[in-house]
DNA sequence: ACAATGACATAAG
DNA sequence: GCTTATGCCATTG
């Protein structure tokens, strides 16, 4: 690890609670740099498999995956999101208001 | 140090 | 609402 940054990331995105999702800018602003959100991505896709990091919990500010729009990836998300109890619009769009992760309530 | 990249975010047309 | 352009930060070559 270069920096501490990614297992910022890792460490964030392993603290969402099962079926919740968080969106990049949410995840960069508690790393502290709310703009940032584009290195939180890049330090989710370098995450190694090996892990534990539910990747897929994170998402963009539309609540939309990013990856479904240009990666066959995104339908791996998508069902693993679904897997997890999330419901998903037509649009792949989620529910941001019932599985939008708050940070604050992370002990629950 | 510079240039290029990347699963974003926001503003403007 | 969609498309284009710019900004922002961290990593890599």
């Amino acid at each position: 690890m270069s920096t501490g940054f990614f297992e910022k990331v890792w460490a964030l995105v392993a603290r969402i609670p099962y079926g919740k999702v968080a969106s990049y800018g949410q995840i960069a602003a508690m790393l502290g740099n709310p703009r940032a959100a584009r290195t939180v991505g890049w330090a989710l896709s370098s995450t190694p498999k090996e892990m534990d990091i539910p990747w897929h919990r994170v998402i963009n500010s539309k609540g939309q995956i990013s990856l479904g729009d240009m990666c066959a990836s995104g339908e791996i998300q998508k069902n693993l999101l679904e897997s997890e109890g999330i419901e998903i619009n037509a649009r792949g769009q989620i529910d941001m208001q019932k599985y939008g992760w708050k940070p604050d309530i992370d002990h629950e």
